[in-house]
DNA sequence: GCATGCGATTAACCTCGATCATGACGATTC
DNA sequence: GAATCGTCATGATCGAGGTTAATCGCATGC
């Protein structure tokens, strides 16, 4: 099914069978995109959203001079631009990174699927929630890790959340991106990033080429990059088990 | 009322009398906390979130050396946590910065909300949303703006924002905040922020000072910061004196 | 009176990453 | 075949901002 990756092994919200037929039954259309193209535009108003099946997307604000900021990449099994159901006018635009295969889902469905299914309105919620702990952890990243932190915080986020979605055995995977999105991502220079790139090979922690990227030393990698998974929310009994049920003060 | 300030003013989502009412209804207590208070530690289990009514609250991420990177800071009628609703573990802390007042809802209550109000429950989305919004104003600040840039910005959205809860007259306002807290929200030391400050100060932009921000050329501030407050869906754009109001791409 | 402590300020030094430039390689298109 | 373009690679130079540390102003407390 087109939504078979959406909310997968995630804790405690995975979608029930008969949410996930009810989310099916709201997709009016699907289509496949080509790369770099734009779905949405900063400030437009939106009547439905783009759920992505296959392929890379991205969101992204533009400075002054034309220089671009990446606040979201996403991968197949993301609910893109879910949050322009409530928000209706979006602050970023949305485009792919590479061919990509989206299914449509019109805010009237959404409608309904609020009146009769709060269960899974909440599931939908957390969906856009996941996304807002993923900024964090980017803000993390930028205002406190230097480049190369940033660049493996980023290979260790992606390799996780590609192998929820069944696209990385966790050694290697495929991104489609190139270096200079990369710099887009993390904040560097297309120049530094290659640097960066250089660096982390030679110490023997991941490869980047071609945009597949290939990692030696997981460990190593995360704790370059200061990266521990547990906002990805990822529903794995091998991660840290969570401290402390009690309410709080 | 305690939540008088929550949502005011915000594109097409404010809230109906009897919506405030129910809101009002499901607040189960109200407390003062002192300043620099953890109000709830990163994984832990939350039953209830937390309306702030007065004071400046934050959230933040800690790296490896202690370091913290702040990723919001909350202003009187934000509702600080309410995204651990359906999240239920946060991937952050929540502290005060200052002395605050704080309401609490216990999640029970919005489960009653999500249940009974769909409406309303789309509002309340709408307010995690303009949150995550806000994290992405974030990341474009420290990925793309300069030391100068940032604290601008800063100051340019915090003016904004202060002054849809009334408080702030647009020139100036009381942060009760350090040169170490802008750091910590800037991605810098507290060293530069200071020099960015008298920077700041003899270009005749904005003074800081006691934690109260002075603006003296809001144009330029906001040019120098690259603001654009679309992003915080504010109702009345004309109300904010804002400089440079190009339409949006 | 003095001690203590926090925040703001400033100076000296140094590093990381930006900037500018150049070239290699492969994949197109003509 | 040549020409063009996108991506990757690498060197040289420079500046923004980090690091360290000392000083100052102003509270508060004894």
């Amino acid at each position: 099914m087109l939504t078979d990756r959406f909310l997968r092994d995630r804790r405690g919200v995975s979608l029930e069978a008969g949410e996930r037929a009810r989310l099916e039954a709201a997709i009016s259309t699907t289509s496949t995109v080509e790369a770099r193209k734009i779905i949405a535009r900063a400030g437009e108003w939106l009547d439905q959203s783009t759920l992505l099946v296959e392929g890379i997307m991205s969101r992204y604000l533009d400075d002054r001079d034309g220089l671009r900021q990446l606040v979201a990449i996403h991968l197949p099994g993301d609910f893109v631009d879910l949050h322009a159901y409530p928000l209706k006018h979006l602050d970023h635009d949305v485009g792919t990174m590479t061919p990509a295969t989206i299914a449509i889902v019109p805010h009237v469905e959404l409608d309904a699927i609020t009146e009769e299914m709060p269960e899974l309105t909440r599931k939908l919620w957390f969906a856009t929630l996941l996304d807002a702990a993923i900024h964090r952890a980017w803000l993390f990243r930028l205002g406190r890790l230097d480049a190369i932190g940033r660049v493996a915080h980023f290979f260790c986020e992606t390799n996780v959340r590609l192998q929820s979605a069944g696209l990385s055995d966790g050694r290697q995977f495929t991104l489609g991106l190139t270096q200079a999105d990369v710099a887009e991502i993390c904040g560097l220079t297309t120049v530094h990033v290659n640097r960066v790139v250089r660096h982390l090979r030679e110490e023997g922690l991941c490869t980047f080429r071609n945009g597949k990227v290939e990692i030696l030393d997981a460990a190593k990698l995360a704790r370059r990059g200061q990266f521990d998974p547990a906002y990805l929310y990822i529903d794995d009994p091998a991660s840290p088990p969570l401290p402390d049920q009690r309410p709080r003060r």
